[in-house]
DNA sequence: CTTTTATAGTTCTATATAGAAGTATTGTTC
DNA sequence: GAACAATACTTCTATATAGAACTATAAAAG
């Protein structure tokens, strides 16, 4: 067990900087989703502290969903999970009421330039190359979501090389197999608008209908961000829960 | 300092149980938003416990949003504030920019039967009197939001009697001051719809264009349902924006 | 009266220690 | 091989203590 030393400004509290140096340890990879963090033991010993200034450490990485413990385990980097999030908020409820898998399927996935409110999301510049894709999302066989998917060629080419067969219903876990590109977060904007032509004729519904559309911005662990995404869904099938205090 | 025990489950942590018993002061009425929480020390010393299990409690009601700390100063049960919420989410930007208040106007205050999906909602019978309000928001003599509100009558006669002029552009304020009632937090369900000819006419757009639509349910610190509220708003000012991980 | 200083209160940080409670593995017994 | 027991590890709870950092009030100085 080496002796190790805290990084960073001396003038943070102790259990402050030691939760910034494990937070730049899952940033620069050192610590991957499903890896599990030293004990509570072993890093007050490795760096010289007391078991309690290290709990204190935890938790802030904890309540930031970033770590996740079990009591008797240990402590865990958390994997992301909310690329199924969606479908909590539209209800496709079936008639008979069994739940089965959502189904992908890509429309379109070519070389384009960036459109400018796209590259500003992206940090990059207007015309830059990207991926664009369209992709339907299908529940039960009936089309439900509709996507416009955007992704910074520099980052994602392995992608493009993929045979479609290849990429499953989720998307972010090919980005992690194929490109090494670890989506962590993301940030969503959520508004409504009447269903365009375009939009009406793939969701099957009359133009002029009210659909929810949803923004979306991936982003990687180091606030890098990775994909562009723009969902559109019917919005009598849509809510969206929150508590507020 | 009188001497104070635990009550509740004996099973439970002790922190947890002090968390309760100091919720409960809150739920009960002992303890109301803006009072002064006793201080760590003194609640350590009345309860017979060391400091550190009394903070781990109140670090409990702080996450929970209940209680708030200030540095030096001491911790405070914490005024819920979230009238004003709806008004983050729809951006309603002058020509100038400058921000003004916005301003309510009641339509209609009546006493009639609680319909059924209401009734449902504020735990009570369908055709249980309440009170009926509609009521329109402007933002700078604009209208922007429109809102149907039912209250349970039993809770809110003093409400009924109270003249316009003394009902100011917040409710919740009012039914604390004329009511005792205490809207602690609230659960919001957000979807989309077509203008009906009647919002269309309060909000001064076209009937089919796409409103968003907010179902509120503001409950008290027991969790008992206060008040059941609809509001419409056009969806092109809309955003509601959230991270995701 | 205004400014400065002291003081007493508050939360916040950090240490040290001990054992309870839960989990997984290893060894033992049948 | 299957069931049980011992073990070594993990997080979790609780205590005790000391001082830092911050805030508001009271006292003193100008």
């Amino acid at each position: 067990m080496q002796q190790r030393s805290l990084s960073g400004d001396d003038r943070l509290p102790v259990y402050q900087r030691l939760a910034d140096n494990l937070r730049s340890d899952v940033v620069e990879g050192r610590l991957r989703p499903g890896d599990r963090v030293p004990s509570e033991n072993s890093l007050a010993r490795s760096y010289g502290l007391a078991p309690g200034t290290v709990r204190k450490a935890l938790d802030v990485l904890v309540s930031e969903r970033l770590f996740e413990r079990f009591h008797g385990r240990g402590t865990f980097v958390r994997a992301p999970s909310f690329d199924a999030s969606l479908f909590r908020f539209f209800r496709f409820q079936s008639a008979s009421g069994e739940r089965t898998v959502p189904e992908s399927r890509i429309l379109r996935r070519l070389v384009e330039p960036l459109p400018g409110h796209v590259a500003r999301c992206l940090s990059m510049e207007s015309g830059e190359p990207g991926i664009s894709m369209s992709r339907l999302r299908l529940y039960q066989a009936e089309p439900v979501l509709c996507e416009e998917i955007w992704l910074p060629l520099h980052r994602f080419e392995a992608f493009l090389a993929l045979h479609s067969d290849a990429i499953g219903d989720l998307l972010y876990p090919v980005y992690d197999a194929a490109c090494g590109q670890l989506v962590a977060r993301a940030e969503e904007a959520l508004t409504a608008e009447a269903a365009s032509s375009e939009t009406a004729r793939l969701l099957r519904i009359e133009p002029g209908t009210p659909v929810i559309v949803i923004d979306r911005i991936a982003k990687g662990y180091d606030g890098t961000p990775l994909e562009w995404r723009r969902t559109r869904g019917r919005a009598d099938q849509f809510t969206y829960q929150t508590e507020i205090c």
